[in-house]
DNA sequence: CTGAAAGCGCTAACAT
DNA sequence: ATGTTAGCGCTTTCAG
């Protein structure tokens, strides 16, 4: 009952076994292509495997063996172009060494993660790829250490958790677009991010995402270097929570008004560019505009957008080529890779009005 | 050798069950939550196994009940707003579920996705939701069949492959479309794919996209309604191969000229929009131009680009509502599920200069 | 080179 | 309510 399908029980090594004349043992390795076999009982094997349409359940094979072949990854949200990307990374050197991916969202919430990561090594991935929620909390990662099982966090690290990680330097990017700002003439920048954070930014706070955080390091000691006083002042984060366009228009017209935003990840410059062309403030000549992570459209918009880029698809393709390394048991102390970012100007900066 | 970690062993049921002086059945039971339990039991069961870290092993749980809970997802590509949607839909409602995702790239070549689809089903997925690579070719969803396997295609469907899918009604949305170019006096009007098709586009030609087909069946009918002569001809696919910008180039201002373009979905109508920008060819006063899906910075962009949206999200969603009402033994015949399309219109369509 | 048998960790009858 | 015993489909000693 609930059978699907035709309800014919699919062919087992034994069935292709009886059917070949051979044992099970003998039909197994034929078909799993280890140990050795002769030629005439391979071919027989294969024979009665195509007559059977023999099709190998990879999870018995993973029962004894011991290997899945499988990894697991655990994003934010794969509608995030700067996760699909990775994901992309990742899948192209998963699937070139024979790995398949076991995709979980988080919503960057923490408890979702946690469960995500219960999962996958239920299902016994043979490794992890993390982007961590919260950089603060390193209790969902013991398990998968706990477990023995290799991992490697990508775009954020978890100090304390002693992983393999894949970054990029964020704190050298921002300080590149911070000082690009500045070298036109602006003295008011705001950085904006849509990070979760208790209360305003003050200056020491720990941020739940190192990325955000190295950013935030980087503006704000590229500003104190030239002198701009409280520089942590410009520093607006939960604008989901806040709503961008509501921190938009405080930041454009309001009273922490700026003359130039640095935008954290391109959803959030897509959403400045916006709020500034509805309220008829013009960029660059009255705002400049740049931001995290390159995108397609940013090249076609009225001015283009000036962007820090990251390599992402690498990103993803890095932390899976490490993963794998320790899959197959490279002993080497975890180490984290830095990525650079390179600035692609185009139309969205210029000096401020006087 | 090779143990990554500690190098301690996972505690299994039998290990818990010993600990907790029960039975491997009882601490089975106590632990996956089925059967009768005494509370006593029950609780000594969950120490020990809090004790000894005991985390279950989900393949042996298949190994022994059949069922996986784990979905396989073959796409195009990932990095395409289209599929992470659709796959985020999917993904939504089967963790909703319990089920998880394995995901799988096939960049459309029906060699990949065969592949695909068999190391899904040797990992075996309780369904899978396809994005079918040819409309053409039924071979590939064959094995899935055979393996009575729950199968929803999503996107297109394919021709003599009895089973579900969830689409959308992309004739009804290209005719909306072309309408709107017809009604504001265009005659000259291009449909722009990169599908990829042997030869030039004919009358009666069957694509291996469905959707593309009843795209520009929806075209074609609509100018041909309109009493213009050889609609096939305004036809262009191959604009990955031949080139999207080349072809726009012909487009624009070569011996093909048109004053309208609808692009096939949101990359082809941004490489449409950059070529026109690049050329200095006016949106929409020297070309109108619109297309299928909806993308954020479409209404960033100037003009705003007028566009059929479709339910992405909703496509994915509900295809995986679908396999799973299947997967829980529904008998029902398949059915293909039409979910509509809706004009935004913005402002990169016009009247034609006379 | 081939076969017999044990075992991976769990669930599912079938007792008791 | 709890225990006993077979498996699920495959790989892997260990013999021969």
């Amino acid at each position: 009952m609930g059978e699907t399908g035709t309800g014919r029980r699919e062919a087992t090594v034994s069935d292709v076994a009886r059917v070949a004349r051979v044992s099970k043992a003998t039909a197994a390795r034929a078909l799993g292509d280890y140990g050795a076999v002769s030629d005439a009982v391979r071919d027989r094997v294969q024979r009665a495997a195509d007559e059977l349409g023999y099709r190998p359940n990879a999870l018995a094979r993973t029962m004894s063996t011991g290997r899945s072949h499988t990894l697991g990854i655990i994003i934010g949200d794969i509608e995030n172009p700067f996760f699909a990307k990775a994901t992309r990374g990742a899948a192209n050197v998963a699937a070139e060494a024979g790995y398949d991916l076991i995709l979980s969202n988080s919503d960057e919430e923490p408890s979702v993660e946690a469960k995500a990561v219960a999962v996958q090594l239920a299902k016994q991935v043979d490794g992890l790829l993390i982007a961590p929620a919260s950089s603060l909390e390193p209790g969902n990662l013991q398990p998968v250490l706990d477990a023995g099982r290799p991992l490697v966090l990508f775009d954020r690290t978890v100090p304390g958790v002693d992983v393999d990680a894949v970054i990029t330097d964020n704190r050298a990017g921002a300080r590149q677009l911070t000082e690009m700002m500045l070298a036109a003439g602006h003295r008011r920048i705001a950085f904006m991010s849509t990070l979760a954070h208790k209360g305003g930014y003050r200056a020491g706070d720990t941020l739940s995402s190192s990325a955000v955080a190295d950013r935030v390091i980087g503006f704000v000691e590229t500003l104190s270097a030239a002198g701009i006083a409280r520089p942590e002042a410009f520093v607006h984060l939960n604008a989901r929570r806040d709503g961008v366009d509501a921190l938009a228009s405080r930041l454009l017209d309001g009273g922490d008004a700026v003359t130039a935003i640095i935008a954290s990840d391109s959803l959030i410059a897509l959403e400045v560019f916006r709020a500034a062309q509805e309220r008829g403030v013009l960029i660059p000549q009255q705002l400049s505009l740049a931001g995290f992570d390159d995108a397609p459209w940013m090249s076609v918009t009225t001015p283009g957008i000036t962007v820090v880029e990251q390599p992402i698809h690498e990103i993803g393709a890095q932390a899976t080529r490490i993963l794998l390394h320790r899959i197959r048991g490279d002993g080497q102390r975890p180490e984290t890779t830095i990525l650079p970012q390179t600035l692609v100007e185009r139309g969205s900066v210029a000096s401020p009005k006087v």
